[in-house]
DNA sequence: TCATCCCTAAGAAATACACGTAGGCCAACC
DNA sequence: GGTTGGCCTACGTGTATTTCTTAGGGATGA
C-alpha cells in the first residue's frame, strides 16, 4: 500500500518540524515537503501535488484559504487539512467553503491529527471536538435567526406604508403605484419618505434591503 | 433541590412507558404527566408546565415541530427536548429553528437521556452523537452551496462593473460612487446603464436583487 | 375637546435615471 | 498594420425620483 503524501505548510519553522517529528513514526505517512509562504507552496508543489496538504490560516504573503480555495480548483485530488491557531466561526465556515476537508485547532493531538490525515485521506471530513462545537453553535445560531430575523424589530409601518413599501419593492415605479392605488403620485412619495424617516433609512437601497430582510417582498 | 418536571408526548403508549420506565429510577426528575396528542398536551401542561417537555415529532393532529413553536412563544420556561424516529436534516433545522433545545433519535441510551435531560435543564443544548454529525454534514453541505451558488449563472460584467454594481447596493449613491472612485458621475451613470441592458433589468429595484441574489453585497 | 396618528396632497430644489453619442485604450484578428 | 470589438471614460437632454416643508380631513382615545 501506498503512503499518504503530506505537504506542510506554515510560517514558522518550530511549528512545521513539531509537526513533523510528530507525523515521522507514522509508517503510512510520507512529508513531501514543506514551505512557509503560499508562493513557494505553489511552486513546490506543482512537481507532485500532495495527498493532503497541511494548512496554516495565517501566512505571510496570503492566507490559508485562499490558498485552499486555489487547491480545491488546481488541484482537486488533493485535499486540505487546516490547522490553525484560530477557531474563530468565520474562519472555520470559509475553509470548509473554499473547500477545505479538515480543520484542526493548533492544540491538538497527535492522535487526533492522525486521525483527521486518516479521514480525509479515505474520503471523509474532520473536524476537531472543539472546532465541531463551534460549528454547531453556529449551526444553531444560524437555524434561530433564520426562525427570528422576521421578527426582529416589529414593522413599525402602518398597513398602507407596508403596502406601499411592498410595490415600489417588487419594482413598480412611483407613477404605477399611484395608479393601482388610485392615489396621487405626490402621496406615494409622501409614504416613502415617512418610511424612509421612520426606519432612519438613507437610502432607496437600504430601503428595499428592509422589505427582503423583513420578508415583506422575495429576493 | 427540586425535581427536574418531566412532560412525555408521544402518540405509542408503549414508547412513553418505556421512557417512564427508564427515567422513573433517576431520582432527581419527576414525570408530571404524558399526552398522545398535540390538543391534549396543552390542555395538561396549562395547569403545570414542565421544565422539559420531551417531545416526538410525529403526533396524530399535528407535528412536534408546531408544538415547539407554540411551546417557545407561549411557556418560555419549558424547554423542549425532541425524541424521534425521524433523523433528516430538515427536521432537526426545523426543530432547532422552532426552538427545540435538544434532539436525540429513539433509539438513543438511558445515559444519553438523561445526559440530554440534564445538559437542557442547565441551559445548554444536547444533540446526540448522530445528530451532530448530521448537523455537521449539512454545515458542511451550507458553506459549499454558499460557495457553489454565486457561480449558477456566469456574471456577465466586468469588474469595473461589479465594482460599481457593489457600491450601489450597499447604498451608496452616485456622487459618493464617483468619488471613491475618483471618476464623473456621468460615468457611474452610464456604467449603471450598461449593467441594467446587459442584464435586462427594468429597475434599480432588480439592480438591487440581483446584486443580492448574486452574492456581490450582503442583505 | 384636544392631541395624536394616519392618509392624503402639493411646491421647489437637488439628485438620479434613460437613452443616445463618443473619444481613448488595448487586445485580438486577418 | 489596419480593423474590429470590448471596456472605461464622459456629456447632453428630457424625465423621474428624492428631499424637505407644509397642510387638510378623518379616526381614535385621553
Amino acid at each position: 500500500m501506498s503512503k499518504i503524501r503530506i505537504f506542510l505548510v506554515d510560517d514558522h519553522q518550530l511549528v512545521r518540524d513539531g509537526i513533523k517529528a510528530l507525523l515521522i513514526s507514522a509508517e503510512d505517512l510520507i512529508i513531501l515537503g514543506e514551505a512557509s509562504s503560499g508562493k513557494e507552496c505553489f511552486e513546490k508543489i506543482a512537481l507532485e501535488p500532495p495527498d493532503i496538504l497541511i494548512l496554516d490560516i495565517s501566512l505571510p504573503d496570503t492566507n490559508g484559504i485562499e490558498i485552499t480555495k486555489r487547491i480545491t480548483n488546481e488541484y482537486p485530488e488533493t485535499r486540505v487539512l487546516i490547522l490553525s491557531m484560530y477557531t474563530n466561526e468565520d474562519f472555520i465556515f470559509n475553509s470548509v467553503k473554499a473547500g477545505a476537508r479538515g480543520y484542526l485547532p493548533k492544540n491538538t493531538s497527535r492522535e487526533e491529527l492522525l486521525s483527521a490525515i486518516h479521514a480525509i485521506y479515505n474520503g471523509e471530513e474532520f473536524f476537531s471536538d472543539s472546532i465541531s462545537r463551534i460549528m454547531l453553535k453556529s449551526y444553531v445560531r444560524k437555524a434561530k435567526e433564520d426562525d427570528l430575523a422576521p421578527q426582529r424589530g416589529p414593522i413599525p409601518l402602518t398597513t398602507r406604508e407596508i403596502e406601499i413599501l411592498k410595490l415600489f419593492a417588487e419594482g413598480f415605479i412611483n407613477k404605477e403605484i399611484s395608479d393601482k392605488l388610485d392615489i396621487s403620485i405626490r402621496t406615494v412619495e409622501t409614504h416613502k419618505n415617512h418610511i424612509m424617516k421612520k426606519l432612519e433609512l438613507k437610502s432607496t437601497v437600504e430601503l428595499i434591503k428592509y422589505a427582503i430582510r423583513n420578508k415583506i417582498v422575495e429576493i
